[in-house]
RNA sequence: CCGCCCUUAGCUCAGACUGGUAGAGCAGCCGACUGUAGAUCGGCUUGUCCCCCGUUCAAAUCGGGGAGGGCGGACCA
C-alpha cells in the first residue's frame, strides 16, 4: 500500500486532520503510532462505536494503534466515577471496546492497551506536568477543555489538570497521531502548542465528526433516547430509531443517517455485502444500496423516504450492534461492577 | 478558626416573613395531524420539600442540631 493510500484510510470519514501533509510525512519515514484515549465513566454507546471502527482503517494503514482506558481522567472530570469504581469500569471498558473492534471486522490483538494509572502516577510524567502546570494559565486550560470537561458552576480543579494531563498523554504514549472526537481538538491542539517546549514532538491529530442525537440536535450521553447503547436488544433499536428525528430529504443533524454513513456501511463493506430496504410494492418495491452515497442521494431527492429508511436501518445497526451486546451480556459481572446501580 | 448564604419534580426555580401535608416553565408520556420523526395543537404524569429532634391540633414554612455546597473574613494594614 503506498502513502497516498494509507493516507485516505486514515483520514476518510472523519471530520478533520491535522495536517494531512504531516500524516503522509510520518508514513513516509516509517511506521507511524496513534492513540485514541477514553476515560471510564458512563456507559459506552454508539457513538463510541463510531470512532472505534475508525481504529480498523488505521490498523489496515499499518499504523501502532494504542488505546488508552484513562482512568483518573474519569474521576478528575467532576468525579464523574467514583474512585472505588474506576478498577470495575476499567475493566468493563477495556472489554467493551474489544468487542466493538472485533465487530467492526479488526482485530483486537493488533491494538495495545494501556490503563492511564499505569504510568500517570511517576516522573517523568508527574514532573512534565507540574512544568505544564507552572506555565499554562486558568484561562488556557479552561478554554482547551471546555468541549470536553464537564462544565458546571463551581468548576474544580481537576477538570484543569485532566486538560494538561490529556496534552501530556500523546507524549507519554509515544503517539505521532492523537486521534479523537472533534470535541477533543482543544485539548491536542494545546498539546501542539506546549509539547515542543519540553523536547516532545507536536502530534499530528485526526478528529471524528461526533453524531447527532436520535432527538435532533446534538446526542447526549444522559439521555437514553437521543443514543443507541450497546446493550439495546434489537427492539429497543427498532423503537429507538423509530422515534428518531428525521425529516424526509433533510440530511442535517440527520442521526439516521449518520449512522449508515459512520458505522454500518464501512462494517458492510468489508465483506461487500449491501443495504436492503425493504419497501412496500404501493410505494416502488424494495431497493438495495451498495455504499452511503447513493442512498443519501435517494433521500434527499425524496426518493428513498423515511419510513421506508428507519426499519432498515434499525435492523442493520442492531446487526452490528448484536455481538457486542452478546460478548457484554455474556459476562454480567462486568456491568454489574462498574454500575451497581443500574445493573447491580 | 469565625461569619453569612443555599439545599423543593429529571432540569431551572417559585412558595417560607403572615404554619393548614406543593406549584410554574422546560423535559417526559399519551392522543390528533403528517406515509417516519420533528413542528403545531389537545390532554396527562411526576415529589423521602437534604437528614434528625423539638414546638404545635397541624411544619416545606417556626426553633435546635447535623450533612452537603457556595461566598467572605481573619495575617499582611
Amino acid at each position: 500500500m503506498d502513502t497516498a493510500e494509507r493516507t485516505n484510510l486514515v483520514t476518510r470519514f472523519t471530520e478533520e486532520v491535522v495536517t494531512e501533509s504531516e500524516i503522509e510525512s510520518l508514513f513516509e519515514e516509517g511506521t507511524p503510532s496513534a492513540y485514541i484515549g477514553y476515560a471510564p465513566t458512563g456507559e459506552m454507546h454508539i457513538g463510541h462505536f463510531t470512532t472505534m471502527r475508525k481504529l480498523a482503517d488505521f490498523l489496515e494503514a499499518g499504523i501502532e494503534v494504542t488505546v488508552l482506558v484513562a482512568d483518573l481522567h474519569a474521576h478528575l472530570d467532576d468525579e464523574k466515577s467514583p474512585f472505588e469504581l474506576l478498577d470495575a469500569r476499567s475493566t468493563y471498558y477495556r472489554t467493551a471496546i474489544e468487542a466493538m473492534i472485533e465487530a467492526a471486522g479488526a482485530n483486537p490483538d493488533g491494538i495495545e492497551f494501556v490503563r492511564g494509572t499505569e504510568y500517570q502516577l511517576e516522573a517523568p510524567y508527574t514532573l512534565d506536568l507540574y512544568r505544564m502546570l507552572a506555565e499554562t494559565t486558568l484561562s488556557r486550560a479552561q478554554r482547551a477543555g471546555s468541549e470536553v470537561v464537564r462544565q458546571s458552576e463551581n468548576p474544580k480543579l481537576g477538570g484543569l489538570v485532566y486538560t494538561l494531563m490529556q496534552s501530556l498523554d500523546v507524549a507519554a504514549l509515544d503517539a505521532d497521531i492523537a486521534y479523537g472526537g472533534i470535541d477533543q481538538r482543544g485539548i491536542y491542539m494545546l498539546s501542539r502548542e506546549i509539547l515542543p517546549g519540553h523536547g516532545y514532538q507536536k502530534p499530528a491529530c485526526v478528529f471524528a465528526p461526533l453524531l447527532s442525537g436520535l432527538s435532533g440536535g446534538k446526542m447526549s450521553a444522559s439521555e437514553d433516547e437521543s443514543k443507541v447503547n450497546l446493550t439495546d436488544d434489537d427492539e429497543t433499536i427498532a423503537e429507538k430509531i423509530q422515534g428518531a428525528y428525521c425529516p424526509a430529504g433533510e440530511v442535517a443533524d440527520n442521526g439516521v443517517l449518520e449512522y449508515l454513513r459512520y458505522l454500518v456501511f464501512p462494517v458492510l463493506s468489508q465483506d461487500n455485502r449491501s443495504f436492503l430496504v425493504e419497501r412496500p410494492e404501493k410505494y416502488g418495491g424494495n431497493l438495495e444500496y451498495e455504499a452511503y452515497e447513493p442512498l443519501e442521494e435517494a433521500f434527499v431527492s425524496g426518493e428513498l423516504h423515511p419510513a421506508d429508511l428507519k426499519p432498515a436501518a434499525a435492523a442493520a445497526i442492531a446487526e452490528v450492534v448484536d455481538p457486542v451486546r452478546e460478548r457484554l451480556l455474556d459476562e454480567p459481572e462486568l456491568l454489574a461492577d462498574a454500575y451497581p446501580e443500574t445493573h447491580g
